[in-house]
DNA sequence: GTTTCGGCTGTAAACGTTTCCGGGAGTCTC
DNA sequence: GAGACTCCCGGAAACGTTTACAGCCGAAAC
């Protein structure tokens, strides 16, 4: 800028007023520009930021950026941040309490303007990191009531009792159901939901149709195939829809009809659903909605850091599909 | 910085000189992190990076972030980024020619110390945006010989050769190919590589047994279902996993038998191809390993920007799986 | 006792912008 | 024709670090 401002003969700061649009006279903009483009004069993203105290960078800390469900709202997401001029910065945490805490805490050097994280596990030390985070942080997923973080949430509990309701309607009684590990607050919540949901229909519990692996396919297959075994369900429920995919492989793989023998509903309603042959149901949790809130309440804090937190709940809904279409025993 | 300096009585650069471990007598090392602890000190990225010229940050731009194959690029990526104490900030282009030298443009900004592309297709004004830029970069993909730019490739036109080999030496004679757009640059290499390797084994090249998409699942199906309108291939070759899950899907509703009737190759061996019932065989172009070195290029390059280009080729290698298993007519 | 050396320290410049402030020139109004 | 007002412009400070340089002091060497 230097360079373009002596080119041009007129001091820097007359440069960069021209060169940001603000001002000057025909004569001197004409000329900050033609020096500008002489030496191809592009300003410094850094220097910038450090001036104006932003650096135009959204983080995203997801668990593992190859579950369908991340993509999605990291897509959704993106392109709310695309949008407002900004762009995002992907962290993958695997799931650790301790790379998740790690990243909060280096919020506070200011790399980034505000962070959008999912954390698959809340921990007292998220809470306490998110606290003392001098950027704004939005956290997609459950988070205790008094915590003043903006949060866009769902209710999976709900989800589950959509498809368990659905399960039932179409006649199924023995309803398998292969979960995500229980000590994550998705695991705890569905878990919780399909007792519930069980008891409600006045179904008794059996512990042999129910299977706990993570959330990921090999897993859901494995699990799947521990729990056909031990019983023959006539449904299963998964708790996402790569577990879903993994169950369905290994129910084909027993000679099972999907939906005849044994009706399949996953959750997450990810394209993954849409792929697996038969098309699997799934309960939509509204990823896109949540990832498009999440980021417009990130952005909206950035700009009004006084706001009061705010808490959106998107609603759970059930997408029937050939898995576990009704009539079909 | 000011505060803790003034905090524990010493002068700024003396206080930097202890936060970053360079010296100090042991009265002063011990008053300055007293002050930093009291207050809380977080050294400002920003301002560190004005000063060291550095960013720590590393651009990753691909087509599309829910493409399986380039999930596992980032993956491996991030790895390596990661590694290194850097970040990944992740762009989707959407394939178009316009965002992606835009993001070329961009690097001149510096706020990132480089980044990896992977262009689908390859204009002049790709190789004009990425010789002018002043960050170095590195491409996933085919470039023309001579642009001096750092490149870690995979020979697609080979691997189609194994893939028609293996269907081939199978039996099968009919072979059907669905593949992306022929303006591409792998969809370019994946038609020629498929009527070469046609004629090598003298079979006739028949158009009606030829279908173009895109890269998706849902093109992949359509374009599979408009093939199977015309004609009964004995086998199907598919330019990605994704456009494979979507012919097998169209397979099976047609009534076909995979692999007794028609046997399905897919390319990329992403994990889909192993969450697909039955498993479907792919070519594997090594992404992972594209991804590992191309990283691993770039590192290089920012630690010494004076090396000369590189160029690294992963060899491709069939993956057999149930999808064309040889005896199963 | 003087010189030399090494270890610490503080001053100040630098990184590349933006922006506040004051001054100068020109125009309008009465 | 003088005052007020507007419009531009340049100087300089500021953002928060790192680091070259020079100065100081004490200890070691002769």
């Amino acid at each position: 800028m230097h360079t373009v401002a002596a080119l041009a003969g007129v001091s820097i700061a007359s440069a960069s007023r021209v060169l940001n649009g603000l001002g000057g006279s025909p004569e001197t903009v004409s000329r900050v520009r033609a020096a500008a483009a002489e030496v191809g004069y592009v300003p410094n993203a850094i220097a910038r930021s450090l001036q104006s105290q932003r650096t135009d960078l959204i983080a995203l800390a997801v668990e593992d950026i190859g579950n369908p469900v991340y993509v999605e709202m990291m897509r959704a997401i993106e392109s709310v941040v695309a949008e407002s001029g900004r762009q995002l910065v992907v962290h993958a945490t695997g799931g650790q309490v301790a790379a998740e805490t790690a990243l909060l805490r280096r919020l506070a050097h200011r790399y980034v303007d505000g962070m959008v994280i999912s954390p698959i596990r809340v921990t007292d030390s998220h809470l306490e990191a998110m606290a003392a985070s001098p950027a704004p942080v939005v956290v997609i997923g459950q988070l205790p009531d008094e915590a003043p973080i903006d949060n866009v949430r769902t209710d999976s509990r709900a989800g589950v009792a959509l498809a368990v309701s659905h399960l039932v309607a179409g006649g199924r009684r023995k309803i398998g159901f292969v979960n995500g590990p229980l000590d994550t607050v998705p695991g705890a919540a569905r878990d919780g939901g399909f007792r519930e949901s069980l008891a409600h229909h006045g179904i008794p519990i059996d512990e042999q149709l129910i299977e706990v692996g993570n959330f990921q396919y090999a897993a859901g297959r494995a699990a799947t195939e521990r729990l056909l075994s031990r019983a023959t369900p006539d449904a299963i429920l998964c708790a996402n829809d790569l577990i879903a995919v993994g169950a369905l492989h290994a129910l084909l793989v027993a000679g099972l009809r999907v939906p005849q023998d044994v009706a399949l509903v996953g959750m997450d309603d990810t394209e993954l659903a849409r792929m697996a042959y038969p098309q699997i149901s799934s309960v939509s949790l509204g990823s896109a909605t949540r990832g498009n809130l999440a980021a417009q309440l990130l952005l909206a804090r950035i700009k009004d850091p006084a706001l009061p937190p705010r808490r959106e709940q998107v609603l759970p809904k059930l997408v029937v599909r050939a898995s576990s279409e009704v009539g079909q025993r």
